[in-house]
RNA sequence: UCCGACGUAGCUCAGUCGGUAGAGCGGGUGGCUGUUAACCACUUGGUCGCUGGUUCGAGUCCGGCCGUCGGAGCCA
């Protein structure tokens, strides 16, 4: 049985059923055997009227005896196609009808607008080629359970609504890319082995280097401020790991931020820049990904509100109304996860906290002149409760002073020689921050977890797929 | 690491007072010319996480272990 007309490169073996995936190659893949021009659903709408090919897999299907309703996913968006059982041999239609979910198909056909559709078009089927018969597929169009979901990533990643997430990530990952690019940033990534801590104080992957331990980056930091004194602006931006046992919706243990250094910068400015930056890719996310958006049902309106300027809230001051607002929290504490909830929903935008107790913070960082118990520093809380999403400041420039804090913080100070140089040789003011990429777009798609915003998220406990 | 929940069919779950296993979905077969998580009928499907104990009898009660989920601390 022939499933595909004569002069297809594609066929079903004869004497078996579609069900056991009898689709081989029986000469070089060639498209289709047709001569249509080939499209895509993220672009259909300009073939309206036209004959077009589309490849893709069976997301779903429904039939009643004279037609069939193929649900087809091509990777660029999900399009229904219709099957009129007098189009077709009976052993074609029997296959459509019998095709398993996620069997890969191409149908040809021509593309017609209908109302009844959620893109505005259908595509009225003329040939259907079998690929592939899927095997049972796990992932039903019923409800599951995340930690399901999760040991199916690699499948799960096909479904609607993960395709909405990494498209945010993309766009949000390009946005990020431009700022920096047309900003006057020069890219200049920094390495992922590294020799030892860049804070000290988080947990580091430790992984085999030859005859000698080496430890996946936590921060591309240190290097950042080398490249700024040799470039002015930098950016690099990479994977980043922490071996915390965090078990959060905030939290993986790889994750992906880009960090910006700017030499002749303090505090005041950086803070602008993250500001600036934050309006710009939020902005850049709400023009691209309007659909993707809206299939995730995020309400956009606080999207909207992101613009400059941002609140400004010294340390001392988000401790005091904290306070009011009857946290129990006190003058020297980091803040928790339910305190920076608290404090975002007070803002109908990002909330800048600067001048943190230097103690919460890296040994890096620059005092305050004003308060040398504070430090030069700044976290950007995302509204809505999503929290921190920024962190960064001004950077201590002082040998001296930079010097006596490894000895506090009791860092090896063999390992930093280098980095004292930065200050050794035309030491300037610098500072600069990082972004959390899954956070930023765990946010803008107003979904819960950060797990989904990555294709295949590590985690305590979890390393596979 | 700590605290708290949960492990029953491929999936999501119910299972009363301890009395011998259920539903919906999925899969299969059939029906239907406009379905939208389609619908209707029939059908298939179980080492009740593992282990030890109490009991005439354990999915159910108790102990241990394993796993998953959520939260805390820490952080982006």
């Amino acid at each position: 049985m022939a499933i595909a007309p004569r002069g297809s490169g594609w066929s079903v073996l004869a004497g078996e059923s579609a069900r056991q995936r009898t689709v081989t190659a029986s000469g070089p893949f060639r498209r289709g055997g047709s001569m249509v021009e080939r499209a895509t659903i993220e672009t259909i709408a300009k073939h309206e009227g036209q004959e077009v090919e589309l490849r893709g897999w069976l997301f779903n299907k429904r039939s009643s005896g004279k037609l069939v309703f193929l649900q087809l996913r091509d990777g660029t968006g999900f399009m229904q196609c219709v099957m009129f059982k007098n189009d077709f041999t009976p052993e074609v239609f029997e296959a459509a009808k019998h095709a398993p979910q996620e069997s890969s198909l191409i149908v040809c056909g021509t593309v017609r607008a209908d109302a009844r559709s959620k893109i505005g078009f259908e595509l009225s089927v003329n040939r259907f080629e079998l690929l592939h018969a899927a095997e049972e597929y796990p992932i039903t169009p019923k409800e599951h359970g995340t930690g399901f979901l999760m040991d199916h990533r690699h499948l799960w990643i096909r479904s609607r609504l993960q395709h909405a997430v990494l498209r945010v990530r993309a766009s949000v990952i390009r946005a990020i890319r431009d700022y920096f690019d047309n900003n006057g940033f020069l890219l200049v990534d920094t390495p992922i082995f590294t020799p030892a801590a860049c804070e000290g104080t988080t947990t580091l992957f430790e992984t085999k280097y030859f005859e000698q331990m080496a430890y996946l980056t936590q921060s591309g930091q240190l290097y950042n401020e080398a490249n700024a004194m040799a470039f002015g602006k930098v950016y690099c931006f990479g994977p980043t790991f922490r071996a915390e046992k965090s078990k959060t919706r905030r939290h993986l243990t790889e994750f992906w931020m880009v960090e910006p250094e700017m030499a002749f910068c303090d505090l005041d400015e950086n803070m602008r820049v993250a500001e600036d930056f934050l309006v710009y890719v939020v902005s850049r996310v709400l023009d691209e990904r309007k659909i993707e958006l809206e299939a995730l049902e995020r309400d956009t309106a606080p999207l909207e509100r992101v613009q400059k300027p941002f609140h400004r809230l010294h340390y001392s001051d988000a401790i005091r109304k904290l306070n009011e607002l009857g946290s129990d929290i006190s003058w020297g504490d980091d803040f928790g996860g339910d305190d920076e909830t608290i404090l975002t929903q007070q803002y109908d935008r990002p909330v800048m906290v600067h001048r943190y107790p230097a103690a919460c913070k890296a040994f890096y960082m620059k005092k305050d002149p004003e308060d040398p118990r504070l430090s030069m520093s700044v976290d950007v809380l995302a509204p809505e409760g999503y929290g921190e999403i920024v962190g960064g400041g001004q950077r201590e420039e002082s040998l001296e002073n930079l010097m006596a804090e490894v000895e506090k913080h009791q860092l090896p100070r063999e390992a930093f020689e280098w980095y004292f140089d930065l200050r050794r040789y035309g030491s300037v003011p610098h500072a600069g921050f990082g972004l959390g990429v899954e956070r930023t777009v765990t946010w803008l798609c107003g979904i819960r977890h950060v797990r989904e915003t990555i294709a295949f998220p590590r985690m305590l406990e979890r390393l596979t797929p």
